[in-house]
Order: C-alpha cells, then sequence, then structure tokens
DNA sequence: TAAAGTAGGTGAACCGATTTACCTTTGAGT
DNA sequence: ACTCAAAGGTAAATCGGTTCACCTACTTTA
C-alpha cells in the first residue's frame, strides 16, 4: 500500500488514455463509451483501489465542493454553550456531507476584522460561506460579496443585498407567545432581551410591542430588560420587577438557557413558576422539556434552516452563472410549544 | 473586481519570472532574491490583491494543510446534546486555526462501515484526521492507517498501533473521587457507568473497585449500572439501590450531564443532596457550577486535551518522513473540583 | 463511388502553484 | 588574461485530474 494510484495508473492498467479513464469513472460520455471499455476500466480501477484525487479536481473544476462554515469560536461564546447554536452547526455538517460538500470550519475575526484576516478565506478552499450569526453589517460578508463568494447568513438578515440569508419567524413566535399569555389571561409581561449585537433582537422586541399594544395590554419600555448572563444583575431586575406596585405576571426571556437561570433566580427569591409567574422561552432545545416545571416555549426548526441554508449556498455554487433559481431569503416557519411553566393568572 | 489574480498575474506586474515570484512572497531564497526585487514583487502582490490559491498549493506540495476532524453526527448523539463535546470541538477548532491548519468535518461512518463509505476519507483533502471517541477497534483507524494517513484518537485509547491518542487521566479522577468521599467517612457507593462502547467505562470501572478495595470498602457488581439517558429507567435504578437495607450514601454518576439528570430522579423521590446522599460527577462542563447544589467533579482539561491532539497530528504530517518527535500517547491530568454535592455522612 | 456521418477514442492544453536544474553576469583571485 | 565562484534569475517539469479539438475507421446515404 505504498502510492495512491493516480488517473493515469488506471488509464495504463486499462490500456485506455486518460480521457477514457476519467470519463468511464465519472459516468460521463454517454454513447461515446461502450459497455465494455466501461467496465474495464472501472475495474483496473477498483483493483488499483483508484480514488479521485479531490484537490486536483477541485483545481480544474475551479470548485472545491466545500463549504466554509463561520462561527464564532472566542472563548466567551465557547463558555456560554449555547445549545441551540450547536444543535444548528451538526445539523449544518449533516446536511452539507449529505449533499457531498465538505463543511470547513472557520473562526469568525472578532473585532479585529482587518484585511489580513479575511485573505484567508479567499484562497480558493472554500467555494461558498454559510456563517453564523453574523453580525448585520458584517464586513466579512461585504469582502466577500466584492470577491462574488456566495455567502448565507444564518439566524441574521444581513443587509448586503448580494448575500443570501435564512432565518426563523421572530415575529411569529413572540406572535404567539403574547398570543398564548393573554389568553391565559397576563396583561402584565415583561421581557428579557438577548445581546445587542444579535439581529433578531429589534425584530422581537418589536413585535413584542405591537402585539402588546395590538390587545389593548400596556408597554413598558422599563419592562424589556437586557438579559446579561450574571446571575447577581439578573436577580437585582427581577428585585426590581417584582418590588413594582403592579408586577407582572409573566416573563418573555430570550431563550430557553436564560429561562433556566431565570427558574433559578426566581425560585432564590421564593417565587414559584407557574403559580407565582409565567415564564416562556424560545427555541425548543435542552434543557427546556427538561427543566422543572418544563418550559413552554417557540420552536425554532433547526433541521430546516440548516437545511435550507445550505441549499441555498450550494445551489448559489452550482448555478453561479446561470439563472439564478433559489430565492435569496427564507423565513422559517416556528411553533408553539405549550407545556407547564404557563398558566391562568389568579 | 473580476477574476481572482494568479501568481503569473503578479510575476508578469513586477517583471520577474514565476519562479521569483514565488519565492518572494513564501519569503524564501534568502540571498538569492535582493531587497529591491522582493518589493517589487510584494507591492505588485498587494496591488493585485494577490492570495496564493490553497489549493493549487495543496497539489504540488502534497499536503492540504487541513485536518480531519471524524465525528458521530447522527441523530442519537445530536439529541443527546454532549456540552463536554461541544466544548472540545470549539477548543479543537480554535487549536487547529491557530497553527495555519483548516478543520474539516467529517461524520463518523456509523455501524455500516463499509470500503465505500472510508473512501471519502481519502480523497487528499485531509492531511490527517483527528477522531472523537472511536471505538478501540475502529474499522476507520486501520483503513486510514493502511494508507499511511495520520490519525489520533481524543478520548478513546485505540488500539491500532499505528493510530497516536490522547486522553484524560481517568484513574487518577476516579482515584480522586473516591478518596474525596472516603474521606467524608462514605463506605457504601454506587456508580452509574456510561455506555459500553466508550473506552474509558471500563478503565473506570477497574480503577473504581480498586480504589474501593484498597480502601477496605466494600465493591458490589451490582452497584455499577448502566446509566441509561431515560429518566424511568434511571428512576427504578434508584428505587432498587436505595431500597437496600443498607443503601449507598454516594453516587458517581458518569458525567454532569447524568448527574443533573439523577438529581431531578432524586429530588422526585423526596432525597435531598447532599443531605441524604451524595453525588459526584465528571467533566466540569456546564451545568455542574449552576445545579442545585453545585456539583462535585472532576474536571477535564478541554484546551489541553484539544491542543495536545492538534500539535500530535500536525506533527505527524510535518515529520512525515523525519524520525519521530512527540510521543504518540498522551495522558492529560485532571484535577478534582470540590462543590457542594457532596458532604460528611451521617 | 464520393460525401457525410458516427462510433470510439486520443493528444495536449490547462487549472495555479512549487521546485529542480540550469543559465547569465559580474567580480575577485592568481 | 583566465579561472572560478557567487549573485540573481529563469524555463520547464510537476502535482492529478478535466476537457477541447481533433482523428481514424467504419457504415450510411445519394
Amino acid at each position: 500500500m505504498n502510492r495512491r494510484s493516480t488517473l493515469a495508473d488506471v488509464a495504463r492498467a486499462a490500456q485506455v488514455s486518460k480521457t477514457t479513464a476519467s470519463m468511464a469513472v465519472n459516468g460521463k460520455g454517454d454513447g461515446k463509451i461502450p459497455l465494455v471499455t466501461r467496465q474495464r476500466v472501472m475495474e483496473a480501477a477498483n483493483a488499483l483501489h483508484f480514488r479521485p484525487h479531490a484537490v486536483a479536481r477541485a483545481l480544474v473544476n475551479r470548485c472545491a465542493n466545500v463549504l466554509g462554515i463561520v462561527w464564532t469560536l472566542d472563548p466567551f461564546r465557547r463558555a456560554a454553550n449555547h445549545p441551540f447554536e450547536q444543535a444548528l452547526l451538526s445539523a449544518i455538517f449533516y446536511e452539507a456531507l449529505e449533499r457531498g460538500f465538505n463543511p470547513m470550519v472557520y473562526a469568525y475575526p472578532g473585532s479585529s476584522c482587518s484585511e489580513i484576516d479575511f485573505m484567508r478565506f479567499v484562497d480558493g478552499r472554500s467555494d461558498a460561506f454559510l456563517m453564523l450569526y453574523p453580525p448585520v453589517d458584517c464586513p466579512l460578508v461585504r469582502y466577500l460579496g466584492d470577491r462574488d463568494i456566495p455567502v448565507v447568513s444564518l439566524c441574521s438578515r444581513v443587509r448586503d443585498s448580494r448575500a443570501r440569508w435564512v432565518d426563523s419567524d421572530h415575529q411569529a413566535g413572540i406572535e404567539a407567545l403574547v398570543e398564548h399569555l393573554a389568553s391565559l389571561g397576563h396583561r402584565r409581561i415583561a421581557y428579557f432581551i438577548g445581546p445587542d449585537a444579535e439581529d433578531a433582537v429589534h425584530t422581537r422586541v418589536q413585535t413584542f410591542q405591537q402585539a402588546l399594544e395590538s390587545r389593548g395590554l400596556p408597554f413598558h419600555q422599563n419592562w424589556v430588560l437586557p438579559y446579561t448572563w450574571q446571575t447577581d444583575i439578573t436577580d437585582q431586575q427581577i428585585e426590581t420587577l417584582m418590588s413594582d406596585p403592579e408586577p407582572p405576571s409573566a416573563l418573555l426571556t430570550w431563550y430557553d438557557f436564560a429561562a433556566e437561570e431565570i427558574y433559578r433566580v426566581l425560585r432564590g427569591r421564593g417565587l414559584c413558576v407557574p403559580e407565582d409567574i409565567s415564564v416562556v422561552g424560545f427555541d425548543d432545545v435542552h434543557p427546556a422539556s427538561t427543566l422543572e416545571p418544563p418550559l413552554t416555549t417557540v420552536r425554532q426548526d433547526v433541521s430546516f434552516l440548516a437545511q435550507s441554508a445550505v441549499e441555498m449556498a450550494i445551489s448559489a455554487v452550482t448555478n453561479k452563472d446561470d439563472g439564478e433559481d433559489l430565492p435569496r431569503h427564507r423565513i422559517c416557519p416556528v411553533e408553539l410549544v405549550v407545556r407547564r411553566s404557563t398558566q391562568y393568572v389568579v
């Protein structure tokens, strides 16, 4: 098992030219290559354990069949351990491989985003990039756009017109949560929102406000609180909220992970979910269903998100010069999942 | 911004040959290329936004600077959401990129492991493979070994002599946990162990037994229980354990994630941790420190594991024909982290 | 029988780098 | 004046495929 065998070896063994060997191996040249020849080549290829060299192929095809996955690897995010993100990632890997594209991971170059950092993205390794949660005005998206490299943004509706994006229907999700709470009689609802950098924050807050107002429920700007991932601050925020003469009876949280922490803080203050206060999450990933009580939340369809994004990216590569086919944006449906963290207001 | 510029373009612009351009760009040919020429080439390269085409380079260098990361992507594992695994993965990505190697993700071909499935691993894209938790007798490891492709196994001490591995010191970890519990006066300890497929199970159980016996503590084979990820079965197991006339006063669990579930089951039966029973985990990842009570556990050094594995793989690629340098195996130290899930036995 | 297909196939260029083996100058040493 | 080495540089082969343009030997068709 010394050197890997090449197409030339196969051609020699089958007594044909490289051209014929190539066509036979790739199942091309219908009508040009009779069955006997094709079989002769195939046998030689098998005997020699021939495997086409993907790098050579990529060079001449000007297409590597590789999808770049751009992801924030910095220590903060690593510590934050976002299960939704993990689920999304592995779904992306799965979908890409399924379609014959190899996923290659890139670290999102943080705030220090000079041209130098971007150069590693355009060395011909990856045909297209799939970015998780890029900022809506992302310099990297622009850079890649300038070089005609397809970009699909996941969970962030980037503004660059050349980029594609796939996102959940945050509007429908928030609408459904508010409707659910309202139908249980809740009138005073507060919202722990996510980091300002995330695109969805604005949509969700705006929808939240509209959903309240359209039902005649009060919207207080100071009941829209930033969630900070710091227990003591969260505790302080809850303290302030609950010392209101008319405290909220329900809490929206940025995502399930935050809801878990908020459960803890509420429990620490002797408040029971859902008897004293209803809590809802977003995402429906672990640990939503195993919390005590199980969390009412909105499910984002991870597989559908991943599949849409991968399909969009691959189609952009494949039909690069042809007329476009797939729409450049997709909003994926979400689903309300009612569990036991919400109940009638007493 | 039409076509990407090539080395030939740069050479033409700088009025030198491709050879010279190549050397100048790569900082080679000390003494051969005078500073003026070098600068002229560099300026041309910058002006043309030249970026060497990694695929072409890989072809001629017979080295792609890519590390294959082999990971189980199947739905079961995706659902199991192992935070330790996620931490390990992102640490690997980080370390590889840090060293100029691009990580490319591969799905571990499940039980249906025919040659066909293995072929996609040897198409020249990846120079070496880093596998997470492969079985100790892994056909893929053998296959790659046969083809002289370096393999590093993470968290599993594969038996193939050509493969390298990096693993935590499970022995020290279990030893430390038992010592900790014994020093608190515990004499009756049960163990919820992990899936049989995992290499570490045997080491840990064996060490557990030795650690008990060397301290004169009783070891019961039927107190070594398989953890099943199914709440009702876990509940049944706890029921059986606790109805023993002399029930255990402490529980070792396979990992923190399992400890969380076991907390729930114990709470469901009205048992308090640590007053009624002490519980310990393994890994020290989320949610160990945020559980109530915070979990006593053993910390695996994720960064060190990842760094060792990546270094080993890269060194195997770089010094492929030279004499070996790095040792082929590494056992990484672990650390006991005492929190509040353990206390003196009453 | 000549012209025109067609089936089956090939040689050589090419993708974009790296590297080997030369080739000129120029200057120093004797 | 002649040799030799060093300095500075280049043409061409190579990596392992794909594909364009052509070529030959038959068989039809008019």
